[in-house]
DNA sequence: ACCACTACCTGAAGGC
DNA sequence: TGCCTTCAGGTAGTGG
């Protein structure tokens, strides 16, 4: 599910339950998602105050006042749920779902963690070792930094034959493209997404950083993609997925101005990927 | 170092 | 309706 635009969407919609809220309660309904959750992950976190909401790549982090920081990756179908506590809501709270595997309580809401797939993952660490947390030392710049920018690609692709789109889907290249965003870039920067890295022209590669940085601006915008059941914590859902260019749209007619070719779907290191063959060279 | 490939887990969708 | 196969936006680990 979510790449960067849907984990800063996600990020966006938890903000106002739980920044300055305290965690009044936590509860784990399983040992792990994709990793075990670290000990006493639920105690730990019992009784802290979330000071800051941030976003790295496609990670949320959540500065409590307790000097630790609580990392959460999406994984593939990993989704937050905002419910108003039963006394608020005077109904009382629905039944957790199947995949219901985490449950943090504040004073005014519930907040769920669904996980489908069990492919997101979450840990605690001290806030001033956040940098050195294995899962987010090695992340790329962010797309919006100044840093990514023509010259820092030139460097990272510097001798690479992977391609292309490969290259961009690598969190430790850039932090929070996947495999819609980084699809969609290379179509509005018309580059290959097989074409080696290392092939691409000066010009071309200047092409990368305001194609990326558009697509995902447009898509925040737009509170993010919803494919399946993704929809942001207040439940309204994405609709960037209508604004897609290529991505599903194996057959259909090249958007890019003057080009009359047809988007094609391949398979790139066993991820869809979609292209138009005429126009992206 | 680099790169290709597989595994992880469940649900949805399509073909028959 | 049901069974079977394929596919899915994620990362990590293995082995050449």
């Amino acid at each position: 599910m979510p790449e960067l635009p849907e984990v800063e969407t996600v990020r966006r919609g938890l903000e106002p339950a739980l920044v300055g809220e305290r965690l009044s309660k936590v509860t784990i309904r399983r040992p792990d998602l994709r990793f075990a959750f670290p000990p006493r992950f639920a105690s730990r976190l019992a009784g802290a105050r979330i000071l800051e909401l941030r976003r790295r790549g496609k990670f949320l982090i959540a500065d409590l006042d307790s000097r630790e920081s609580l990392i959460v990756h999406l994984g593939m179908t990993g989704r937050f749920l905002i419910e108003g506590t039963p006394a608020a809501e005077g109904s009382g709270s629905a039944s957790l779902a199947k995949h219901a595997h985490v449950v943090f309580e504040t004073d005014d809401a519930r907040i769920i963690f669904e996980d489908a797939r069990r492919f997101g993952f979450m840990d605690l660490t001290l806030t001033a070792r956040l940098p050195d947390h294995p899962r987010l030392a090695s992340l790329g710049p962010e797309p919006f930094d100044d840093i990514f920018a023509e010259p820092y690609l030139a460097k990272a692709f510097t001798g690479r034959r992977q391609g292309v789109k490969t290259m961009l889907l690598d969190q430790a290249v850039v932090a929070g493209l996947g495999n819609i965003y980084a699809s969609e870039a290379l179509h509005r920067a018309r580059i290959a997404p097989e074409k080696p890295a290392g092939a691409i022209g000066k010009a071309a590669r200047s092409r990368i950083t305001p194609a990326v940085r558009a697509v995902l601006e447009e898509a925040i915008a737009a509170g993010g993609s919803t494919l399946r059941d993704f929809a942001a914590a207040n439940g309204s859902p994405g609709y960037f997925q209508h604004s897609f260019r290529v991505y599903g749209r194996g057959g259909e007619p090249c958007g890019n101005r003057g080009c009359r070719g047809r988007i094609r779907r391949t398979v790139q290191a066993g991820r869809a990927t979609y292209h138009c063959p005429l126009c992206q060279k």
